[in-house]
RNA sequence: GGCCACGUGGCGGAGUGGUUACGCAACGGUCUGCAAAACCGUGUACUCCGGUUCAAUUCCGGACGUGGCCUCCA
């Protein structure tokens, strides 16, 4: 089985050939640890958890590395904690922010079915593995150190600028931002900076005498090569993250390493919008994880962490997406018919050859999704398909065995007194039973009205009729 | 302003130079006293205008629309 991934930086789709099929390594930008996820943070989060899960099928559990960082030192944290804790010592204030939000983090993606990666690390893990790259980059003429600032000499990369497919006159053309008077280039980017009062403050590289903190890019860089290499397979995050922030990791990383690649395939999925608008605070459409799995914020319903999965993965991973309720809802309605007919079955086998076939295409999770349909149109009325069924969904972190009832969370049936609706039911069957159908249907109108609706069947060996009845969903 | 994506039936959403995607909804049928559920079946869609071609939704150019990046962002 050859997987074929588009690639940003050839455009095109092309067959995955790992450096070391014993050792296939991915890197994936994870969050800044500075609020809540969103929704549109869970979409390379899912994205790339698939992917990962098709790695493994293919070249075999221990055979993939997957490290998906944390991002703990940044200026929108420091602004944040500050903001949330004014009173506590900044420092403090930080590390309680960032613990405090990596924690929810893992929550709600664990809500999604989401394996963890191989390795989860943490910036402020590795301020050594960054400065070693400031030297090295310092070290062999492509950064420069100006008013305590370490700064990438960009014009001294001359392929900067492949990966977004700009060119630098074209990005020079159009920049609007003010140039800081230490730098050589309008483009240059930071690499390390002098700290503020109450800013996390490091020793600085480069023989800088004032502590500093690191640039916001430096840290994939230092992350990805101490768990990675220098080199390695593949690399994905939003689209938006192509420019500046891939940009600048390629740079830093080959130009550190003297490599002619960082990652041989770079992956990033489409953006996501909400009710077919741009997700932002002002809106109002913002909408966290946590407020989709726990709260009544979208839609007035809680939803369960796959059906926001399943939901997900109807739409191919580059292709931009638009949240909307009704999505939601559909996805719900699949999973429910999937929790009636899959109810206590084991999973036997591997997943369906022609899912991992579809998603060995470019992760085309419509695709695989359309061909689960049918198996589970199969196993409806053949029991023997379904532990196939069920480990292709547990392949796909679909399913889990969640009883109906577990994947509407937050429903709450409308009170009914039990035994009156019972009495009801035994009262129209007896009605049926003497042909008296206009009672039997005034009977059933009277419980439709109390929300309970009613599903007639015969038993199968007696060919009694029996009646079931639910609270209307 | 510069650069880049995308535009498929009521909705969601794949894919393809000529042959059924698929799901939801809708409609028809079977079953049922009637319903519900279940099962079976039905849809001929690809923004617009040019071009290439025997043939384009599918390739090329343009228009319009939506969105993204260029500044923090998945």
């Amino acid at each position: 089985m050859t997987l074929r991934l588009y690639n940003t930086l050839s455009r095109s789709k092309d067959e995955l050939r790992p450096l070391d099929p014993t050792n296939v390594r991915m890197y994936v930008c994870g969050p800044t640890v500075y609020h809540f996820a969103h929704i549109g943070n869970a979409r390379p989060v899912i994205v790339f958890d698939v992917l990962y899960r098709l790695l493994r099928h293919v070249y075999g559990a221990d055979h993939v590395t997957y490290v998906r960082n944390i991002t703990d030192v940044d200026d929108k944290i420091n602004a944040r904690a500050a903001e949330r804790y004014p009173d506590m010592d900044p420092l403090k204030a930080i590390r309680k922010l960032t613990e405090e939000t990596a924690a929810q983090f893992h929550k709600d993606i664990a809500a999604l079915g989401v394996l963890p990666p191989s390795v989860e690390p943490r910036a402020t893990d590795h301020i050594g593995e960054m400065k070693a790259l400031c030297e090295a980059l310092v070290k062999n003429g492509h950064a420069y150190v100006a008013e305590d600032h370490v700064l990438f000499d960009v014009p001294s990369m001359k392929d900067y600028g492949r990966l977004s497919g700009r060119s630098l006159e074209e990005m020079e053309a159009g920049a609007r931002v003010e140039v800081a008077p230490y730098k050589k280039d309008a483009m240059d980017f930071v690499l390390w900076k002098p700290s503020k009062a109450g800013e996390p403050a490091w020793d600085s590289p480069c023989g800088i005498k004032t502590k500093g903190r690191p640039g916001w890019h430096i840290e994939c860089s230092a992350m990805a090569g101490k768990h990675l290499g220098q080199v390695f397979d593949i690399h994905g995050g939003g689209i938006d993250l192509v420019f500046p922030h891939h940009e600048n990791e390629v740079a830093q990383s080959r130009c550190a390493h003297g490599t002619a690649a960082m990652a041989q395939v770079w992956m990033h999925n489409g953006f996501l919008q909400v009710e077919g608008e741009k997700m932002s605070k002002s809106l109002g459409n913002f909408i966290t994880i946590h407020q989709l799995l726990d709260g009544k914020d979208f839609g007035g319903s809680q939803w369960h962490g796959r059906v926001v999965r399943l939901a997900m993965m109807g739409t191919h991973y580059r292709q931009p997406i638009d949240w909307t309720v009704e999505r939601l809802v559909q996805a719900r309605s699949t999973l429910f018919e999937i929790a009636d007919t899959l109810a206590g079955v084991e999973a036997e086998g591997g997943p369906n050859e022609d899912v991992v076939a579809a998603l060995s295409d470019d992760l085309n999770t419509p695709s695989a999704l359309s061909i689960v349909y049918g198996l589970l149109k199969s196993a409806r009325r053949n029991e023997a398909a379904r532990p196939g069924l069920r480990a292709t969904l547990d392949f796909l972190g679909l399913y889990g065995g969640e009883t109906r009832d577990e994947l509407n969370v937050g429903f709450e049936a409308k009170a009914v007194d039990a035994a009156k609706v019972e009495g009801l039911v035994a009262a129209r069957l007896a009605a049926r039973k003497a042909k008296d159908f206009k009672e039997s249907d005034r009977i059933r109108d009277e419980l439709a009205g109390m929300g309970v609706s009613l599903k007639d069947a015969k038993d199968p060996k007696t060919g009694e009729i029996v009646t079931t009845w639910e609270v209307a969903r």
